[in-house]
RNA sequence: CGGGGUAUAGCGCAGCUUGGUAGCGCACUUGGUUUGGGCCCAGGGGGUCGUCAGUUCGAGUCUGGCUACCCCGACCA
C-alpha cells in the first residue's frame, strides 16, 4: 500500500482523554478511531493486524479440530431464559433491545446459550461426537465503567470455541490439547515468553479453570508466577490447599500485574443440561452432553501486545502480527531516486511481501522516520541519494538502532527468510 | 453503581481568580525554500467556548440541572 492513500495520520500528541498506553499510542499510530468509552472502531491499519490475529488463532483452532461459523448477535430471549441468563438480576451487562412488534431480544454478550441452542438440532448419536464450532465476532458488554482502551470494551471481537464430548475422558483429552494450542497462539503473537497458563476459579464442574495471563503492569488481574514451572495462580483461588494441590511453595511464587489474554473452561453439563443436549451412546442410553468453552479477545490480544512490545518512541509490531512486513522510506525529491523507490516497491509486491511505501512528498526525513517507529512495521527500508551513493537500500529492523547498506538482491533473501 | 476530576477549532492547550464579544502550538491551505530524525519564511481558512436554564446592560468567565469523557473503587457468569 502506498502511504500516501493511507487516509490515516499520526499523530505527535496523546489523546486527552486515554491515559493507557495502548489506546494512547494505537490511536497518535492510526490504528484505531474511539467512538465512546470501550467501543473503537479499526481503521485500515488497526484491522491489518486484528486480521493477521484471526488468521493464526484460526489455523491453531482449525489444527485441533475446530470447525469456524458464525453465530447471530441478536439473540432470542427465550433460549436464554432457559439457562437462566436473560434477567437483569443474574446477568447485569446485557444490552437488551426490542422488536418493532414489542419481541425483547438481547445482543450477545457470549455465545454458550447459542451454541447449545443450534448444536441440539445435530447431536443426536455418540457417532457425531466430539465436535469443536468456533466462531470470530463482536461480543457486547454493557460494563459499568470502561477502561484501559481495548484491554476492556463494551463491543470487542473475539473467537470463542465450544467443545462437545461424549465423556470427561475425552473432553479432558481435547482440553489438554486447546492449552496447547493457546500456547502456541500467544508465542507466535509474540507474547509467549511473558504469557502464564494461569489456574483460576473453576466453577461447579471442575476444581480450575485457565487463564492464559500476560505479564504488565496494564494489568488488572495479581497473579502469582512460578518461574520454574512456568505456571502461575490467580489472587482469586490463592490458598494453602491451592498452593499443596499444585505442588508449588510459596517461597518460588512472585506476584504480577497480568492481562488476561484467553480463558479456557470446563462447563460438564450446565448448560447441556437445560438445553436437554443429549446423545445415544452404544447401548442405546441417552447422555449429556460434556462441554467446555475457549475464549480470547482478540482487541484485547492486540492492545497486550502494544503494551508490552513498544518502546518511547511508539509500538514494536511482532512480524507475525504487523500491518506490515516492510515500512519502505522514500526520501528527497530525487527522481532517479523516486524512480528507485518505486522499482522497489513493485518488485517486492510481485514477491508478495506485505510492504506500506512512504511515497509522500513535501513530508521531511525526520518526519517519515518519526512515523515509522511510531507505527512500528518490523523492517525499514530507506532509498535516498546517500543511501545509492553507498550502494543500495539502507535496512534496518525497527528493534535495531541503526541499520546497514545492502544491496537488492542481499535485502530479497533477507525478506523472503521466514524467521 | 459510590467517590474525585475535566469539557474552549480536527488534535493538544491557554483564557475563567477580577464578566466587556476568543488566543497559542500542531494539523489544513497558498507561495517560496528544504529533504538522513517530528525543517524554515510569508500569507490564509476554520470555534453558536459540551448542553439547557438562571444572574447581568453584557457570560468562555458567575450559579444550578443535564450529558459525555478520564481517574480511584465495586462489578467482570
Amino acid at each position: 500500500m502506498k502511504q500516501s492513500q493511507l487516509f490515516t495520520r499520526t499523530k505527535k500528541e496523546s489523546p486527552a482523554d486515554e491515559v493507557s498506553l495502548n489506546a494512547e499510542l494505537l490511536i497518535r499510530a492510526g490504528f484505531i478511531n474511539k467512538e465512546m468509552a470501550g467501543v473503537y472502531s479499526y481503521l485500515p491499519l488497526g484491522l491489518r493486524v486484528l486480521k493477521k490475529i484471526e488468521s493464526i488463532i484460526r489455523e491453531e483452532m482449525d489444527n485441533i479440530g475446530g470447525t469456524e461459523m458464525r453465530t447471530s448477535v441478536i439473540q432470542n430471549k427465550e433460549v436464554w431464559e432457559k439457562s437462566n441468563r436473560w434477567d437483569d438480576e443474574v446477568v447485569d451487562n446485557w444490552f437488551k433491545t426490542k422488536l418493532k412488534n414489542g419481541t425483547e431480544v438481547g445482543l450477545s454478550f457470549t455465545n454458550e446459550e447459542a451454541y447449545s441452542n443450534i448444536l441440539k438440532h445435530y447431536i443426536n448419536s455418540y457417532k457425531d461426537l466430539p465436535i469443536y464450532p468456533y466462531d470470530f465476532k463482536n461480543i457486547f458488554r454493557n460494563e459499568a465503567r470502561s477502561k484501559s482502551g481495548i484491554l476492556r470494551g463494551r463491543e470487542f471481537y473475539w473467537k470463542a470455541l465450544y467443545s462437545f464430548s461424549k465423556d470427561e475422558k475425552e473432553h479432558n483429552e481435547f482440553y489438554e490439547k486447546a492449552k496447547e494450542a493457546y500456547k502456541n497462539i500467544f508465542k507466535r503473537a509474540g507474547i509467549g515468553h511473558l504469557t502464564y497458563l494461569t489456574f483460576a476459579s473453576g466453577g461447579s464442574f471442575s476444581k480450575f479453570s485457565h487463564e492464559f495471563q500476560t505479564i504488565t503492569s496494564a494489568g488488572e488481574d495479581t497473579i502469582y508466577v512460578d518461574e520454574n514451572k512456568g505456571i502461575a495462580i490467580n489472587k482469586e483461588v490463592y490458598n494453602d490447599e491451592v498452593l499443596e494441590s499444585l505442588g508449588v511453595k510459596k517461597d518460588d511464587l512472585v506476584e504480577n500485574k497480568a492481562v488476561e489474554v484467553g480463558n479456557i473452561f470446563s462447563l460438564g453439563t450446565k448448560f447441556s443440561a437445560p438445553f436437554d443436549l443429549k446423545y445415544k451412546d452404544e447401548n442405546g442410553e441417552e447422555k449429556l452432553v460434556i462441554m467446555g468453552s475457549y475464549g480470547i479477545g482478540l482487541g484485547r490480544l492486540m492492545g497486550t501486545v502494544v503494551e508490552v512490545l513498544s518502546d518511547d518512541k511508539g509500538i514494536i509490531w511482532p512480524e507475525s502480527i504487523a500491518p506490515f512486513k516492510v515500512h519502505l522510506l522514500l526520501l528527497g525529491g530525487d527522481e532517479n531516486v523516486k524512480n528507485e523507490a518505486g522499482g522497489l516497491y513493485n518488485k517486492l509486491k510481485e514477491k508478495n511481501i506485505e510492504v506500506l511505501f512512504d511515497d509522500r512528498s513535501d513530508i521531511s526525513a525526520g518526519e517519515k522516520f518519526a512515523d515509522s517507529d511510531l507505527i512500528g512495521i518490523p523492517y525499514r527500508i530507506v532509498i535516498s541519494k546517500r543511501s545509492l551513493a553507498d550502494g543500495g537500500y539502507e535496512v534496518k529492523k525497527r528493534t535495531e538502532s541503526s541499520g546497514k547498506i545492502i544491496n537488492i538482491d542481499e535485502l530479497i533473501s533477507l525478506l523472503e527468510t521466514k524467521n
